[in-house]
DNA sequence: GAAGAATATGTCTTGACAAGAATATACTCA
DNA sequence: TGAGTATATTCTTGTCAAGACATATTCTTC
């Protein structure tokens, strides 16, 4: 999992196997359309078929190169769990609620905020630091 | 999508997003989960930030994270896109096939190896490498 | 307003790793 | 067997990022 969450994080080996996604390839082919040096996709699918995301056939001096689903798979299986997060809407409900109510009851009775300040530090802040570093879609 | 892989990568940024898969969190709570020192979590939870993978609320001294669910959707759609390899089987009948009928045609009729032979040589080779690279499932 | 708590930021060092260049290996065909 | 083709490996170098440590920032409470 972790193997294969770093195997794709370098962007030529993700252009690669997406190269993968359509059908099984010789290295050749892919030095053209990645404009990469030859030695250097070759490592590239090294550190790939350590990661067994990649499977090898040897076609005289040729070696063609296929996707092979397992890590894929398992990647899917692993984000699968984090389905209910754009699903249901528990996060806000459980989570936080019994956080804010944990801390009410620690400190006792004393002078403190009113519940509208209070409001108001709590709110989610996505523009906090700007630069427009995520979408607010979903 | 390829920030959102490269977040991803990291160890212990793919721990602290599995903590926040339970419910958002409070940065000290990390720390004492993930043991490691407070900096270094905080920095990493930048990395997500900017990745929009998280998502702060700020509760006096406090910073809550919690999990932002449009990368992962992103990646989910993505990986999708790859079912196919693990349900149908094209990738043998018409990639690979192709490949070798064109390689036939290019080369004229010449003293050439046998069936046989051929067929060997373009088996493939999942063992090739020892030391167990990749498992066999599947 | 001073002390303490919770978190963020800056700097430095070190290790990992990608790219480049040169070379090795394996196979084919004449 | 020798030339050519396709791919892998080795070595070096530069870059970037993670960890350690010190310090800044912001809020709370007394």
């Amino acid at each position: 999992m972790m193997e294969t969450l770093q195997a794709l994080a370098e962007p030529n080996r993700f252009q690669i196997v997406e190269l993968l996604r359509d059908r099984p390839r010789p290295v050749g082919d892919m030095v053209h359309r990645l404009g990469l040096r030859q030695p250097q996709v070759s490592k590239h699918l090294r550190v790939l078929s350590d990661a067994g995301l990649v499977d090898v056939r040897v076609d005289a001096q040729r070696r063609i190169y296929a996707l092979r689903p397992a890590p894929l798979k398992e990647l899917e299986v692993w984000i699968e769990r984090y389905r209910r997060i754009w699903e249901g809407n528990f996060q806000r409900l459980d989570g936080v609620l019994a956080e804010l109510k944990a801390k009410e009851k620690k400190r006792g009775r004393t002078k403190r905020k009113s519940t509208a300040e209070k409001q108001r530090n709590i709110e989610s802040n996505h523009a906090e630091r700007p630069g427009g570093r995520h979408d607010p879609r979903l």
